[in-house]
RNA sequence: GCGCUCGUAGCUCAAUUGGAUAGAGCAUCUGACUACGAAUCAGAAGGUUGGGAGUUCGACUCUCUCCGAGCGCGCCA
């Protein structure tokens, strides 16, 4: 059983009991209580903190109170040692063989969370939904795993995912991007033609633009319809390609131009006029840009200043052209159709302006009988020679994440990417990401991993059965030996922990530590015959240690197979 | 002007949902290599967690306020 196990059930037998000898008031609140690995194992092992929140529940005082939980818990075979530690934490150590027996339990155990800790949930997660009109830089990237990643641990907590990529392939950008194609088509011809005041510039344009030529036989390009598909086509193609290449495989790809279909738009507008939530009439100025050529139009609006908005916003435009908002509206409705528990969207940071408005929309127009979150990536920042690069869309020097993925490859970007809280900006030093040294965090962990298989190999381990080192694993007695169990025994702990709070940088944090503790428990050997791990004249010992290393490769395998990282057995 | 996000060691980042003496890596200093893979290891030094106030037994974490940075504030997406 593992120690939370132990623990929780031990605690809260205790606090029943004392639930019923009337020492505390009975309520929920008092099963509460966190239990903890104790920092470098400083005051114990582990740690409570129910003492603390539950003293003031019992009339007692709080040496009283400590005094008789202590004594209903002590007797236990399991502890070596239990003790109240300022500021009141309850503190205990194990037995060796309690450790022990656990790290058997790991070695014959898969390593899946308790399914049954999570309701189970339908889910769609929306993420990357990169605008066709070129192609995607690293910005995208950190979306785009995040958004898989988070997927990877929803499964693993046993939630139906659907992952899904929306494509804005019906806005006004469009027409710019086929205007651009178009200038670049003429000018291939004529190269006095003038510049149109919005396009898209840059090589992959031009680009599109010489292969369209090539494959066609298009004399007047803007009224081939064909035109339009095709490159959007063409560029989602390459997205595809890219997303690929980092290991992330979507379901669904929304086109917004059949989603915006005539009945969509009037079904959702009939649903606004019904619940009060639109009228047709003038928008207030914009509040954020000057524009002289501005003026009041009539349009169909929606009702936002009243739920906490600077000022209604456009649904519809004047020519009656959908606004973004709109049509995103019209999207979440399908989505809300097809009956899921939560909705996630992965956006970028810039886009946080737009989060509110778009959930008062959804939660005011559909109810809330689902979960709608949006989480929001911070800016990434490409660093090179220790200088942060410039990135210009217009200059050229625009860097395409099919550059980086070329440079870096694809597990370095998917570690780097979630190794970092979503809301902190990334620095992504192109020098620091491809070293081979601990500096190198991916690396470190990689390196643990070779290494567990090295040592497979030379002590030919893999003959054993995981049954046999039941009888073996007595003999770890060592303080490193049984940090590392200890260590181990917290893994499916922070898996949970991503999963509850969206957060997988606790995993790579935690295979980063776990590689350390093995890296260090490995060199002893170095400055201490008797601590290595391959021993000749000690076969127990031997096969005990091999054991334990066994459990810390599969650990980090499962941890990788999970960020969908590469586990390599040489390097 | 308004809104959202961020501010932790010289640098890059953590901190188990409010817990203990705020932890790692790099860089700096000291020490260890005829090596179970030194692609490393052991140790030292480095902090008023942007400033101030409040809530709490207890605050990097919550509230308020000020300062600084980024993003946004369109009938673009």
């Amino acid at each position: 059983m593992s120690y939370y196990k132990f623990l929780k059930e031990t605690i809260d037998k205790t606090l029943t009991l004392l639930v019923k000898s009337k020492v505390i008031e009975n309520c929920p609140e008092i099963f509460k209580y966190s239990i903890e690995q104790v920092p470098d194992n400083k005051f114990g092992q582990l740690s409570t903190n129910v003492l603390m929140i539950n003293s003031k529940r019992s009339k007692m005082k709080f040496v009283e109170f400590g005094d008789i939980f202590l004594k209903k818990i002590s007797n236990l075979a399991e502890f070596e040692n239990i003790k109240i530690v300022k500021p009141g934490f309850l503190n205990f150590e194990f037995k060796n063989s309690f450790w022990q027996n656990e790290l058997y339990e790991m070695l014959l155990s898969n390593q899946k969370i308790d399914k049954s800790k999570f309701k189970k949930k339908r889910v769609n997660i929306e993420f990357v939904s990169a605008n066709p009109t070129g192609l995607m830089h690293i910005g995208h990237a950190r979306g785009a795993i995040l958004g898989d990643t988070i997927a990877n641990l929803f499964i693993e907590a046993g939630y139906e995912v659907d992952k899904e990529y929306y494509i804005n392939d019906a806005g006004n950008q469009i027409d710019v991007l086929i205007n651009s194609v178009i200038y670049y088509c003429n000018k291939l011809s004529d190269k006095n033609i003038k510049e149109p005041e919005e396009y898209y510039s840059g090589k992959y344009i031009e680009n599109i633009a010489k292969n369209f030529l090539d494959n066609n036989d298009v004399i007047n390009l803007k009224n081939d319809k064909r035109l339009r598909d095709l490159i959007v086509e063409n560029i989602i193609k390459d997205i595809k390609i890219d997303l690929k290449n980092l290991g992330v495989i979507h379901n669904y790809f929304i086109s917004e131009k059949e989603i915006a279909t005539k009945d969509n738009v009037n079904l959702v507008i009939e649903k606004l006029l019904k619940k009060d939530l639109a009228y047709e009439g003038f928008s207030k100025k914009p509040l954020g840009k000057t524009d002289d050529n501005w003026k009041p139009e009539k349009q169909l609006l929606f009702k936002s200043e009243s739920i906490d908005d600077d000022k209604d916003r456009t649904l519809i435009k004047p020519n009656g052209d959908l606004t973004y908002f709109m049509s995103d509206i019209i999207y979440h409705s399908t989505k809300i159709d097809r009956k899921y528990d939560l909705l996630l969207n992965v956006w970028g940071i810039d886009h946080s302006g737009y989060v509110k408005r778009i959930k008062n929309a959804i939660t005011s127009l559909f109810g809330n009988n689902f979960e709608f979150n949006i989480e929001l990536t911070a800016l990434v920042n490409l660093i090179q020679n220790k200088k942060p690069i410039k990135m210009s869309k217009r200059k050229g020097s625009f860097i395409t994440l099919r550059e980086v993925i070329d440079d870096v490859g694809k597990d370095v970007l998917r570690f780097m990417m979630v190794s970092r809280k979503s809301d902190k900006v990334i620095d992504f030093d192109f020098d620091k990401v491809k070293e081979q040294s601990k500096d190198n965090p991916i690396f470190y962990v990689k390196y643990a991993h070779a290494r567990c298989c090295s040592i497979e190999r030379m002590t030919k381990s893999s003959n054993l059965k995981d049954e046999e080192f039941d009888k073996y694993f007595k003999y770890l007695i060592l303080p490193e030996e049984i940090n590392l169990i200890i260590m181990l025994s917290n893994y499916l702990n922070i898996l949970e922990s991503c999963i509850v709070k969206l957060e997988p940088h606790r995993l790579t944090n935690y295979l980063y530590d776990l590689a350390k503790l093995f890296h260090n428990y490995y060199s002893q050997g170095s400055k201490d015959q008797s601590k290595r791990i391959i021993l000749d004249d000690n076969k127990f010992l031997m096969f005990a240690r091999v054991g334990l290393i066994k459990v810390v490769k599969k650990i980090i395998c499962n941890g990788l197979l999970i960020l969908n990282i590469k586990a390599p057995k040489k390097m």
